[in-house]
RNA sequence: GGAGAGGUGGCCGAGCGGUUGAAGGCGCUCCCCUGCUAAGGGAGUAUGGGCAGAAACCCAUCGAGGGUUCGAAUCCCUCCCUCUCCGCCA
């Protein structure tokens, strides 16, 4: 959520920014929300300390034995009008909160202008991409009856997938290397975290209100939902909490099953481990100082490359452009893996910086000094990296005229010394 | 699942219908005193909003939401959460 403050000062200028994404702001419903709140609340708050003064008046009046049936009359009807004029206010003011929980991130200033993914500016190319001297496959084909969407199918229906034997393995092996690098280099937390969570939680990162649609819903007593990624539930560790100066910044790595409807993206995709309702990701998250965040940015993407590069995977960095950068983010670095099955890159990773608007629907803060006023943090995710999508990407970039897949070296250890998939 | 006890500031904890945004303590900040140390004295110390900011004033907030009342931290209802005992369970 954007300030507030900010907003009532100079509702146009935010207008003006929300352009660079595509976003535009309804300023006529805005000013007349914003109008009939300051009226209400001035009406209100006055009827308020009147209805205070005189009960006030009536406590001492009947604590002196004096007859207090007068004052009670005096104050008549002020109840009742109170009650309307609260039930007034409360609908404006929850209407003007949700008008401004659907009002996205402003984007930084470095944020190249673009309607869509063509026009995100390339930051860095990394790697040589791999040249064969046959036509290579994509990992489906390589991967074979190791991957058993008949099986996924039966199970759960499309877009889900079933992994066997040293495919699986291999899955889980990259995990391991993920964590064991960002907690022993790099230096986080490792954390296990809920994969269900309620709507606050849910509503602190941003995902709710206004994406309702591409998240699951978990029937019960209370509304629940299925994490889309990590950064829903380890954000929220901070959410209503005042931190210690000290702390900061918190680094925190998990490793999560990631659950997305996809709704919006019917026959988009529909080939194999690219876009499925459930998959794995190791999750990387800064809360960090105000002042702080910016270089976390480069420092958390580049703890995400080294990923790639350990892996030997070439890729890319691109900045997203105003039009293709996601509602909460105030900038992302998508660092994209090169498939030679699909001859093109493809995100495995977005890293973001949120400046404080994911902290303030969290309501997440600390104290610059013991003093001080409290101060919202920042946050930042990126995932560091996802897992299917990696998997896919050594498949095709390792991948051998016969068909078999040679291992990047780091990973041999953790196959227990397998250097070749065979399917 | 059954029975019971609870949720109050950064933390602990009192209050159970009126001037209580909330005693007391701990912690923290500033000042004073004490030649170190230990200890002592004083003042201050929630959040959000009315309001760009400062002061003053005002409003709201005692798990959440409703209700009763002139007036609710306090009484009633619903929900959420925590703890203890029993049962069940990876």
């Amino acid at each position: 959520m954007l300030d507030p403050r900010r907003f009532r000062q100079d509702p146009e200028a935010i207008a003006e920014a929300l352009k660079i994404r595509g976003f535009e702001l309804d300023l006529a419903t805005y000013h007349d929300l914003e109008d009939a709140r300051h009226t209400l609340q001035t009406e209100l708050e006055t009827l308020q300390h009147e209805r205070n003064v005189k009960s006030k008046h009536i406590g001492v009046a009947k604590q002196q034995g004096e007859d207090i049936t007068p004052l009670v009359a005096e104050v008549g009807d002020l109840g009742s009008r109170l009650d309307a004029l609260r039930d007034k206010f409360q609908q404006i003011q929850e209407s003007l909160h949700d008008f401004l929980l659907h009002v996205p991130n402003l984007p930084d200033a470095s944020v190249p202008p673009g309607d869509s993914e063509e026009e995100n500016v390339e930051l860095r190319v990394w790697g040589k991409r791999p040249e064969f001297d046959f036509e290579p496959k994509d990992h489906v084909e390589l991967a074979g009856t190791s991957l058993d969407f008949e099986a996924s199918v039966r199970i759960s229906g499309s877009r889900f997938s079933v992994l066997k034997g040293n495919l699986a393995k291999l899955h889980r092996c990259l995990i391991q290397f993920m964590l064991d690098v960002h907690i022993e280099e790099h230096g986080y937390e490792e954390l296990y975290v809920p994969f269900i969570v309620n709507r606050e939680t849910m509503t602190a990162t941003g995902q709710l209100p206004k994406f309702e649609d591409d998240v699951f819903f978990v029937r019960g007593e209370i509304d629940r939902f299925l994490i889309p990624t990590a950064e829903v539930p380890i954000t929220n560790m901070v959410r209503d909490q005042i931190l210690d100066f000290s702390e900061l910044p918190l680094l925190y790595v998990s490793h999560t099953p990631c659950f997305r409807r996809e709704s919006g993206s019917h026959g988009k995709d529909t080939r194999g481990l690219i876009r499925v309702h459930q998959f794995e990701k190791v999750e990387l998250v800064h809360i960090t100082h105000p002042d702080a965040s910016w270089e976390a940015l480069e420092t958390l993407t580049r703890h995400a490359e080294t990923i790639l590069q350990r892996l030997g995977l070439p890729y890319r960095a691109v900045v997203l452009c105003g039009g293709d950068l996601g509602f909460a983010a105030a900038k992302t670095i998508d660092l994209e893996v090169w498939l030679p099955g699909f001859d093109r890159y493809r995100e495995v990773s977005s890293c973001s910086n949120f400046v404080d608007f994911q902290a303030r629907r969290a309501q997440a803060r600390f104290r610059p000094d013991p003093t001080a006023r409290t101060e919202l943090v920042h946050t930042l995710n990126g995932s560091g990296l996802a897992i299917g999508r990696t998997l896919l990407a050594i498949l095709e970039n390792y991948q051998r005229a016969d068909g078999t897949v040679q291992l990047p070296e780091v990973l041999i250890p953790y196959m227990g010394g397998v250097e070749v998939l065979q399917f």
